[in-house]
DNA sequence: CGTCTATTTGAATGTACTCAAAAGCGGTGG
DNA sequence: CCACCGCTTTTGAGTACATTCAAATAGACG
């Protein structure tokens, strides 16, 4: 569980062994019951958070309520920002933007550590705004099963068309569509 | 010139004079003429710019050869990954991606400083993302005009249809059906 | 004035949405 | 085991949103 935070970090940045465990001590393990928000509407985010188990979406409801998915976080993903919610019982631990602060002061490598993740994160931002500035939502679609081919066994068609930003129906009209193809 | 980076980054974090100074050297300034490329597709970006006169517009161009315009930037503006284009004969100052990795290194609130600036564009992004997941590209003209009037003024339509991911002859018609309805 | 580019307009077409209904599927209780 | 429930997926018809292509108009500039 700390293991997986443990490692995540050390992707992204080379802390000393002191250094690690000092930051993933500000993190407290919580798990969440199935369809339970961690953040409603109009809160403010005040923390960040590392998915240990299970699947998140992100996402956030548009005039009508209807859902538009921002990103989905599994196992080994960060959260943070905008309004969350939950399906099949995830579990994730989370400092809190205090704590995140202090970790800032105390130990230099943390800024170095989320400038690199807000980095990464923010290019993978940009290649979806392009993807959805010049692709159908076929190809959408198609590549976002190859590229997340994982993650889209485990969610709802549902799911996937409000991340892709149509609707579900045409989504299973463009499923048709390629499955004939083949 | 100068002036414009130091107000700048005495926006985002608290930096002492020599720190300010020590920073501000690394960059160097550079002008351009109209239509020409800092950065051409395929290379692969090793600076960072800050604008200090002019407009340019960050693109990609689709497999047509369209552009789709990622972002603009103005005056007190940054600048940093993908291809660029530029307008109106801007002038910028650049640091390189070495140059960068010395001030991290040297100056701790350098880190904190584009930590701060990634998370601030990023969240700018991930409401974009989600005007286009719901909104109308009327909406989104109607409200691009209101937040970026000042920017708005000194785009041709065509670069404002690339941006909002529509053919600048259906921007055309959704500006003649707004301005009958006033 | 001529040239180049931006903007507008119209017609035909394609892409995606809405609404309503049917079919599929997994669970749960009797 | 079956019947029913809730939810997902599929399907169809009609409509709205947006594109393409071609042509006309308008502006900017040497």
């Amino acid at each position: 569980m700390t293991t997986l935070l443990h490692q995540n970090i050390a992707k992204h940045v080379a802390l000393s062994d002191r250094e690690t465990e000092q930051f993933c001590n500000f993190f407290k393990p919580q798990s969440i019951r199935k369809k339970q928000f961690i953040l409603q509407e109009g809160d403010t985010c005040t923390f960040e958070a590392f998915v240990t188990k299970g699947l998140f979406r992100v996402y956030h409801l548009d005039q009508n309520g209807f859902e538009q998915v921002l990103y989905f976080a599994m196992e080994d993903w960060w959260i943070t920002d905008i309004d969350s919610f939950t399906n099949q019982r995830p579990v994730y631990v989370l400092i809190s933007k205090q704590d995140k602060d202090l970790a800032f002061e105390n130990i230099p490598a943390i800024e170095k550590l989320f400038r690199i993740m807000t980095q990464k994160t923010h290019v993978a931002l940009q290649r979806r705004m392009i993807d959805y500035l010049g692709k159908t939502a076929d190809q959408r679609y198609i590549d976002f099963s190859e590229k997340y081919s994982l993650l889209a066994q485990r969610l709802s068609n549902i799911q996937i068309a409000a991340y892709l930003g149509i609707s579900h129906e045409f989504l299973s009209k463009i499923r048709k569509k390629l499955s004939l193809k083949k």
